[in-house]
DNA sequence: TCGGTTTTTCAAACCGCTTTGGGTGATCAA
DNA sequence: TTGATCACCCAAAGCGGTTTGAAAAACCGA
């Protein structure tokens, strides 16, 4: 033991110090009622006075239980992105678990070596309930999980995945098939889509719902409008200046995130074009922290769902599957809003 | 006990399969060399057919260790933003805890919290290790750490503190003032620094920097061409924007980060002004995966620096220190690289 | 062959907490 | 007074590993 200077009083020595029982200070400190209010009020006292704190190790051990919750994040080893929104999530789900007592341990995985880690964390013992990140089509993880029988949540879904399982998700498909909807209500008929990569499961479905709305509209999509990568900003400006490039090019373009929109913006105006007069862009707005739709009024018009309240809740959800391992698969949707800015308006070609 | 079923062989077990004791097979598996190499491989092999996979908590709580290191990452309760750097550096970091076999545990706290959760990560015995982030100036972090006896490692530096600790850091004075100098070199002499907030100790850093170069050309800083906010695309358009309103608009720039650099452009651009031709401007590049500096040409001119790389270092430098706690502080000063661009050109005012 | 090493193995204590299965004394109804 | 009932407390046995101290086995030279 390294940092015994540090680590304060033991369960046993506050028990001799209080000529107690080990057995009586435990119970005292977790509230059962099987001790006397006075003797009670004596433990919590000296606990208090002695600083004393659980070790978690310990506990973990005779508990069977480690209050923690692992994140895995995969790095593609192809491309080696770490998803933005992730540090807004985690934030959000942070909260919660310190509320309630839980630590959060992370893994960086190459997604090589993810089923392994997943395994690992399980078999170790080392957390009770695992937070599912960037699903894509069919992910693999799903099954391994519910394999495994450790509770889990997944940050989307995971179309081609049919067994009921855990989830917090965005209406991606009903949200870019509104914002493509209100495009054509003000005349756009040739709308782009800059996506994300496709292979991620949200950038699926905002594809779908893009789709939806062409078609109810009577609108053959035109596969050179449709654009999909790994979101960036000079990937929303290459995107933008080659869509401008065509012989037909769009009046109007849905961007993926915040930061596309970014790039696609400056593609637009480097070719002299105002949005909201010229051209219209929506954006899907995370509500990132750090890249905020304007300052005070919203620059882009946007579909707006925050990350950082999908993190609280996806944890919140988390942590009762974890209380109660035999409870049926938790799902939750969320709706966006469709908030107006300066960069929509009328078809003016 | 919840995941037995899961939660694999215990040693015991696999002694008793084996007709060990327990203590062989725990030497054996952890390369003792009082083991006779025959028995050490029959474990070896009876240990993998079996699947076995040492229970962390019990291990941690035997040898006092936990094998893993801690997080903390505060979130400002008055500006809720969470630090986009954080990403990329916890990735790099976990590339080299999980190499190691240790975890990373995270606490995302509200600032006012943030000394309790310290105190309770160590006394719980839940950590090895820290790495604190975001050091502000006179940083009380560093302090506590000391007090409570725990290795940890500083991502920057924090001026005013004065005993020696462990820091990783890039040369922030050092970038900024060759940035600032470069841009002298091109005639400019009226430059603005759209600073990041400087009760970091980063930004703090950069405007020395900054200011150094100033001086040692004569010329005399102008405090209504230094700005300092929240890192954000909105803020560095709005900061471009008045700061070309003044009667004598700057015709050089230096951004704190890539998407301030962003939010410059876009107002220089804006004014009709062309980056590289009619005003220069130099961004610090952290070199964040999803914020990357052009496709395959650098836009802007640069000071580069990988926080993915810093985040790595930090860690095994992190690491030697909990392996050795009595080591000496380590510190490392990256330096960054002034990487030309389309961004920066002569002043021809 | 034998005492002395060296190698290899083991029984048992321990890490710090929880929890089972009693005890003890007080209270109460009969 | 007595047996039953409670309220309160405790000793001891885990949880799944590591580690100490000692014993057994194998090896060695004389």
């Amino acid at each position: 033991m390294r940092f015994e200077q540090i680590m304060g009083v033991t369960l046993k020595e506050l028990a001799t110090k209080l000529a107690l029982s080990p057995t009586t200070v435990s119970r005292a400190l977790n509230g059962y009622p099987e001790v006397n209010a006075q003797t009670r009020q004596r433990v919590l006292d000296a606990a208090r006075a002695a600083n004393y704190h659980p070790n978690m190790r310990a506990k973990s051990l005779a508990t069977g239980q480690s209050r923690a919750i692992g994140h895995v994040i995969p790095i593609s080893t192809s491309h080696e992105i770490v998803n933005p929104i992730f540090a807004d999530f985690i934030a959000g789900a942070g909260e919660n678990y310190s509320r309630a007592g839980y630590d959060m341990v992370l893994s960086v995985v190459p997604d090589a070596d993810e089923e392994a880690t997943y395994r690992n964390l399980v078999a170790r013992g080392s957390v009770d309930g695992l937070m599912v990140h960037g699903p894509l089509l069919q992910d693999s993880r799903i099954a391994l999980l519910q394999g495994l029988g450790i509770p889990f949540m997944v940050h989307g879904r995971s179309s081609g995945v049919n067994t009921p399982y855990s989830w917090l998700d965005i209406n991606n498909r009903r949200s870019f098939c509104r914002a493509t909807e209100f495009l054509l209500d003000l005349g756009h008929t040739r709308i782009a889509l800059v996506n994300g990569l496709e292979s991620m499961d949200f950038a699926m479905r905002r594809r779908s719902g893009y789709l939806d709305a062409l078609h109810a509209a009577g609108i053959a999509p035109d596969p050179m409008l449709m654009r999909s990568s790994e979101m960036t900003e000079p990937y929303g400006h290459k995107a933008g200046r080659e869509l401008l490039a065509l012989p037909q090019p769009p009046t109007a373009f849905l961007a993926s995130s915040m930061i596309v929109a970014y790039g696609l913006r400056r593609a637009l105006t480097d070719a002299g074009l105002k949005l909201g007069r010229d051209v219209s862009v929506i954006a899907h707005d995370d509500d990132l922290s750090y890249m905020p739709n304007g300052l005070d009024v919203p620059q882009f018009t946007a579909t707006c769902s925050s990350v950082r309240a999908a993190g609280r809740k996806a944890a919140e959800m988390l942590l009762t599957l974890v209380g109660n391992p035999d409870h049926p698969p938790l799902t939750h949707l969320m709706e966006t809003q469709l908030v107006l800015g300066y960069s929509t308006g009328r078809n003016r070609t």
